[in-house]
Order: C-alpha cells, then structure tokens, then sequence
DNA sequence: ATCAATAATGAGTGATCACTCATTATTATC
DNA sequence: GATAATAATGAGTGATCACTCATTATTGAT
C-alpha cells in the first residue's frame, strides 16, 4: 500500500510536469498572453478578445482550445498548485525521519532554495493561482486536497519525530507547521513578491531566517 | 515639528474612523450589501444590479451616493487599510522605548490580541482591501505609503534600540521586523480566514507564537 | 496534385455591463 | 398645506462581454 501511494504520487508529479509539451504554435502564445494578462488585471477583469489581441490569434481560435474562459484559467492555475508543494510529495522526504537532526536542518534549506528560486521563475503563475483559488471551488479544493491530505500529514511526521527525539519544544505540531510556514513564505511574498528590486543575498537570507525559527523552536536548555 | 507630526497622525485615524457616522438608511444598506458581495466574487465579478438588487435600492440610488462602482469599492477598502495598522501610529507607540524588554513583550503581545479581535471584526473589509490592492493604483499607494513611511519606520526604531541593548540579535532590522510580522500575519490569517472553525485558546496561541519568535530573534549567550 | 482532416478566422449574437436621466416620491421650511 | 429641495426610481443607452459558426487557410497522406 505505501508503496501505491508513493508510486501514485510520482506519476501525479510526472503528469503536471509534462504541461508545457506538445503544444502549438498559436496555443503557447496564447497561454503566454493569458498569463500575462491574468497576473496584472486578474481573471474576472480580462477579456478574452484582450487576450486573443495580445496572442495575436483570432478570439475564436482561443475556443478552439479551450472550452471557456474558466477553463482557460484552470488549465494556467490548476497545475502549479502541484508543482508548488512537489518537493514534499518526493519520495525523497520520507527520508527525513532517519536523518540526524543536523542534516534536517540541511534538508529543509536545500528545500527553501528550491522553492524560492521555483518563486521567482513562476512570479504571474503563482500570483493567479493565490489570487484565484477563494473564488474558483475547484481550485480551493485541489489545494485544500493536496495541503491536508499530503503535505500537512508528512510534515507532521517529521515534527512528531523530532519532538519526540527531544529537539524541538512540546507544542501542537501544527504550531511548529504553521511558524515555520510563515517565516518561509513571509520570506518568499516579502523578497520576490513585494519588493523584488530589494538587494539580498539568497542564501544567506534562507540560512539566517531559517536559523531564526530554529532557535525559536528548538527545546529550551535552562531558563525560561 | 514632532507635535505636529503626531497631531496629523491622530487627526489621520479620527478622520477614517469615522465612517461609519452619518450615513442615510439606503446608503448604509448599499455599502453592506457592496462588502458582502464583493468578499464574496471579488470587485470585477460583482454587478452594481447584484448589489442594488442585494440592498432592496434601485441600481439609480448606487451612483447618487457614489460617482462610480470604483469609487464604491475604494470607500470600502481605503479606510480599513489605516485602521488596520491604527495601533502603529499612535501616540502610545513611541513610549515604547522606554520600557524594559519585559515589559514590550506585554505591550506586542496587548497590539496582538487588540489585532486579533479586529481582524475577526472585519475578515470581510480585510479580505476585499487585501484581494484588490494589487490592482487599483490608488490603494497600492496608501497601503505601501502607510507601511513604509510610517509602520516601518516607527519599528524600526524600537527594534535597533533593543538590539543596542543587547536583546536582540545583531541582524538587519528589516529581517527582524519581516520574521515578526510573518509569525503574527500567518497566524491571523490561518486562525480567521482559513480555518476559522479551528478551535484554538487566543490567549494562549498568541502567547506561544510570540514565544517562539521572542527565542528566535534573542541574543544568544552561548553555544551556536 | 488531390483531397480529406484539421486549424484558424472574424463577423455576428444575445446577454449583461456600468452608468444616465427624466420622472416620481419624500422630506424640510414656513 | 403650499413650495422648494433633496432622494430615489427604473427604463433606457451604448459599450463590451463570452461564445458561435459558416467560411477559409493550412497541413499531411498518397
């Protein structure tokens, strides 16, 4: 059975990859416009005729392609949800548990690495999906599917593990989820979101935030 | 010059205070009627027949009280962007420097509890003002003027007066105060607009949270 | 070169949009 | 209660919307 689970997983993965293959001409140009247009003036204050302009293709070709509109947004916002928590549905992550709590430590920045530069090569997609997801249901249910049912049960394991191993503080796992969470996607909206023209050193920006939240969740040795 | 500048503050947060004074049956029933819809779909999914239909007004009555569907929205959204931040610019705020660090624990933790409260009187306005400030220039402005101009500069100065101090960990104040307002931020938003249903102890989730990022950003004595 | 299959076109369609305005209802003043 | 001022109305307006479909262009196989 895990094994099912895990090889389930991996195809899932392997399905949203192969998203920008085999594609014609005319529709990558107009995915690319929709895009374009979708990040800066949001998906119910763009009009199909605007997209099909910037495609440069005639509006009834975009129907061709794709059903509606709203399919048209689901086809852009449906898969990065997936690929944006990939990395905790690797095999690769269940490996955590018989690590030393050090190379954890390790594990996680060389996931924050990922994720960031992942950000900031997918600025406008990321940007539509969060921007989408409380009005489109099917999308808040793919992401409210993949957040509770997979990442949040894998994560929890990992902080139960190390709770138990005495290195981070008695708490609801889910408030060390949820820190730890936020300082990283804090880091993300702040540094390529916000403020992308903000100088920062990407590395040493993950290291020393991660090193914040790690003193505040490791177990306390004397006072206090 | 520094009485003036706190005057205007308070002047600032009196002014949008009062927006809820004054306001005919009619127009009180639009506005309600525009934030439950529009928190709802979002500002470009709503009609102005949906909200006049919503408020028992005829669509007429709509652009009497206010010139355009846009200005509709900017009156809901604007003023919640100052009260949001309110405790930041009052007078209070600047005695700070003046505790001990003991005691600026207890006041971040009473904002905390003060903005916790707030946010679950308004997830509505909140949810419209942060859903569109993306794409109405007007309020991009006031909020990043608001943040930057004002909240920033103000914590700033309490968070290198306690790293002088020697409380606080040498780092650029920026990532302090980015580590401080992601640990809170995430918070309010997992607890009121995610999982509102998710019983949690406020007092005691407020002070747990603060807990861990008062341990991260603490000067360490010893090892590592 | 022919022809069938597929891709692309863009004028056309009814619905809906934000907004207007001549008309009617309500309120305030004396 | 007459009059003026203000508030509210809702049918009407041109613009724009997502989407259709008959027609034309392109492609691939032989």
């Amino acid at each position: 059975m895990s094994h099912n689970t895990e090889q389930w997983l991996e195809d899932l993965i392997r399905l949203t990859d192969g998203d920008d293959k085999k594609k014609t001409d005319k529709q990558a140009k107009i995915l690319e416009a929709a895009i374009e247009i979708f990040s800066e003036k949001g998906y119910a204050a763009t009009s199909t005729s605007e997209i099909a302009q910037k495609a440069g293709v005639a509006e009834g070709t975009i129907f061709r392609h794709y059903k509606t509109k709203k399919d048209l947004l689901l086809s852009i916002a449906g898969p990065i949800a997936t690929k944006l928590v990939a990395p905790f549905l690797m095999r690769d992550f269940a490996k955590l548990l018989d690590l030393p709590y050090n190379q954890v430590d390790e594990f996680f920045r060389a996931i924050a690495r990922d994720r960031v530069i992942f950000a900031r090569k997918n600025v406008k997609l990321i940007k539509i999906l969060f921007h989408e997801v409380p009005f489109q249901p099917e999308l808040m249910e793919q992401v409210k599917g993949l957040l509770t049912n997979i990442v949040v049960q894998r994560i929890e394991k990992v902080v139960k593990h190390f709770q138990e191993q005495g290195q981070v503080i008695e708490a609801p796992p889910w408030r060390i989820m949820r820190s730890a969470a936020s300082m990283f996607i804090g880091m993300i909206i702040f540094h390529v979101f916000l403020m992308p023209e903000f100088p920062f050193d990407e590395e040493e920006e993950i290291d020393r935030t991660l090193d914040i939240l790690l003193h505040g969740i490791a177990r306390r040795t004397e006072a206090e």
